[in-house]
DNA sequence: CTGTTAGCGCCTTCAC
DNA sequence: GTGAAGGCGCTAACAG
C-alpha cells in the first residue's frame, strides 16, 4: 500500500467552513490580516475536527524550498552511526535545525553505492552535512561528488585544500589537543613517547601527531616520539600492534592513543604484562565523553567538542541558507584537557 | 534564499533529448520495456549532462506516497540523541530503511511542544518510530497523540495494554534479562541483593526487577530483593542513593544496577569505602554495549540488542507499508548474559 | 515504443 | 477580507 488514504486537504476543510482553500491556506500561513477573526475560527475548527494536516510535499512544491538538511554517512560498516562521535554530532545539529523548523534526514551510504544513491540522484533537501571515513584519496572523491550536486555542503572533521564554492568544513582543535598531550607529557619528564595510531589516513589524527610535535618542538626538549602503526582501530589490532612494539623496543614511558579505544586497549595490554601505570609508563587518549567518568581508572585523555560540532554546524547551515553564503569556510572548535589518573 | 535555483527539470531533459517529458519519466523509473535503447541512451545522456536531478517532492505528490520514515524523539534533554542506546536503534533502523531507498527524518521534541510540532501539524512521513521518555502518564500521552495521526507507529521500549489499531511494540527481553541476573546471582549463593532503580517509572526497569524476582521465586530460594530508589540515574544521584543505603543497613551481598551507569557508579562507591567487588559484594549491571571490552574491571551485565531492535522496527516498518498490517504488535528481543569480573 | 492529457495539494497573483 | 485561475514537476492512463 504506502499509499496516501482518504486524508483531508485544503479543500475539504474550505469546503466544511463554507470558504475558499486560499482562505484557509492564508490561516494555516498566519495570514491573519487577510482573515477575519470569525473565518478563521470557523477554519481553525474545521482543521481541528477533520484532523487536517498540511501536505509538505504540495508545498515544497508549490514553493519550491526544502526544510530538511541531509546528513550523509558514508561508511563501508551498515553500523556506521553506531559510533560515539558521529552520535553526539548528530544530536547536536539535529537540535539546532529542529528548533528552527528543519529536519534531519539521514543517510548511510557505503562508499561504493554513494554515486547511484538516492542522494545524487534525486533533488531532496535543502543541502548537505557529511561525515566520511575511509581512505584520503576516496574521502576526496566523495566531497568532490557531493560538491558536483551544488547545493549547500558541510564536511566534518576534514581541512580542504584549494579554493571551494559553498563548502564549509567543521572540526575540533586536534592540533591544539595534541599539544596539550605533548606538554603534558614533557612537564613530566617523559622521552621515549610512543603513540598508536591506526595504518588508515585521517586528518584529525594526523593533526593529533602534529600537535604533540609541535609542543615537543616548542619546548626544546629531546623527546622524541615513535609512531606505532595498527592495522586498525579495533581491540585486538591495537593490541596486536603495542605487543609487537613491546617485544621488540625498550619499554616507552608513555603511550598516546590516537583515541580513547586505542588507549585502553593498549592499557589493558600493559596491565596484562604486569607494567605500572602511570608509574611506569603514562598512558593517554583522546576524544573523551561523558562515559568519562564511569571509566576506571579514570583516563587522561582530551574531551572531544563533538556535540557543540553538530551544533556549529547547524547554525552555519540555517545560515547559509538564509544569506546565501557561509560566514566562515572552516570553523574550528576547541578541545578541553582532562585529567585522569593515567598520567 | 532557500530556492530551488535554476535547476533543470524532465521537461529540459526532453527537450534536449528530443523526446517528450513521458519518455524521460520512463527511463527514470526503469521501465525499459517501454523505451528504445537508442532513445535511452540519448536520455541518459542528457541527464548526466544537464546534472539533472529527479525531485522527490513533485514525484511523491504525483505518486502520493512517501519514502521516509519519520523518528520521533521525545525527550525534555536537547541532548536526546546523545544516549547510547537511541543511538544503536537509530543505526539499525537507518541501514534498514536505507538498503530499501527509504530515508531518515530524525525529530526530537520535548514533550511539551509535541502538539504544536510538525510532525504533528505536518503530513511528511509514511509512518512513525517513536522513542519516548518521561513520566508513564505523559508517555502514554504522546502515544496516544501520535496514534492520533492514524499512520504507522512503532514505539520502542513499552508494552501497551488495549488493543491497539497499527500500532507495534519493539523491545528488549528485559524480564528475560532480569531472571538471568537472578539466577547468576542464586547460583552464587547471594541472599539480599539490592537493586538500585531511578525514580522514574520506566515499564523496561519494571520488567528488569519482575526478572529478578520470578528468578528468586522459581528457585525457592529465600532470597530477597531489595530496591533502592534514586532520584535519577546521574552519577550523583545514585552514589547519593547508595551511600543512603549503606549508612542505614548491613551490607548487601549483591548490588544490581537497572543499567550499567548505575552499577559503575555503585560499584566506585563501595571501592571508594573499601568493600571488595565481587569478594564482599558482587556488582551487575544492564545494557551492556560494546564498550563492555573497554571496562576494568570487566563488569558483568546484560547486553542490549539495541541496534538490533532499530533493524527489527525497519523491517517491521517496511512490512507495515508493503502489506498493510504488521506482521506482530509486540516484538520482544532476546538479551544475552555476558559473564564479567564483578560477580 | 512514444506522445497527450490531466491532476496530485498547495500557494502566488490578481480580481472582486 | 475573500475568491478564482493557474502552475510548481512529475507520472497514470490512455492514444497512437
Amino acid at each position: 500500500m504506502n499509499k496516501l488514504k482518504q486524508r483531508a486537504t485544503i479543500k475539504d476543510v474550505a469546503l466544511a467552513a463554507g470558504v475558499s482553500p486560499m482562505t484557509v491556506s492564508n490561516v494555516l500561513n498566519g495570514r491573519m490580516q487577510y482573515v477575519g477573526v470569525a473565518t478563521r475560527k470557523r477554519v481553525e475548527h474545521e482543521i481541528e475536527r477533520l484532523n487536517y494536516r498540511r501536505s509538505t510535499t504540495a508545498r515544497n512544491l508549490r514553493v519550491a524550498e526544502q526544510r530538511s538538511i541531509g546528513m550523509v554517512i558514508v561508511d563501508e560498516s551498515p553500523a556506521f552511526l553506531a559510533d560515539f562521535f558521529t552520535c553526539q554530532v548528530v544530536a547536536g545539529l539535529t537540535n539546532v535545525l529542529n528548533v528552527a523548523d528543519y529536519t534531519l534526514t539521514l543517510q548511510g551510504v557505503p562508499m561504493a553505492s554513494l554515486a547511484r544513491s538516492m542522494i545524487v540522484r534525486n533533488y531532496e533537501v535543502a543541502g548537505f552535512c557529511a561525515m566520511i571515513s575511509g581512505p584520503s584519496t576516496e574521502r576526496n572523491g566523495v566531497i568532490q561528488l557531493l560538491a558536483g550536486l551544488e547545493q549547500p555542503l558541510i564536511v566534518f572533521q576534514e581541512e580542504l585544500a584549494g579554493p571551494s564554492t559553498d563548502i564549509c568544513t567543521v572540526r575540533q582543535d586536534d592540533r591544539g589537543g595534541g599539544r596539550l598531550i605533548g606538554d603534558h607529557l614533557l612537564a613530566r619528564k617523559v622521552r621515549r613517547p610512543v603513540m598508536i595510531v591506526p595504518m588508515q589516513h585521517w586528518p584529525a589524527v594526523e593533526n593529533r601527531v602534529a600537535g604533540v610535535r609541535d609542543a615537543i618542538a616548542t619546548s626544546g626538549s629531546e623527546a622524541e616520539l615513535t609512531i606505532v602503526h595498527a592495522n586498525s582501530e579495533s581491540f585486538a589490532d591495537v593490541q596486536a600492534a603495542m605487543a609487537g612494539y613491546l617485544d621488540s623496543h625498550p619499554m616507552p614511558d608513555a603511550v598516546i592513543g590516537a583515541n580513547d579505544q586505542i588507549a585502553v586497549a593498549a592499557m589493558l595490554l600493559l596491565n596484562e604484562r604486569g607494567v605500572k601505570v602511570p608509574d611506569q609508563a603514562r598512558v593517554i587518549g583522546f576524544n573523551g565523553f561523558e562515559s568519562h567518568r564511569y571509566s576506571q581508572p579514570h583516563l587522561t585523555t582530551v574531551l572531544s567538542p563533538a556535540y557543540s560540532m553538530g551544533e556549529c554546524a547547524g547554525r552555519a547551515m540555517l545560515h547559509r541558507l538564509k544569506t546565501g553564503a557561509f560566514a566562515r569556510k572552516d570553523e574550528v572548535l576547541p578541545v578541553v584537557f582532562e585529567n585522569g589518573v593515567t598520567t
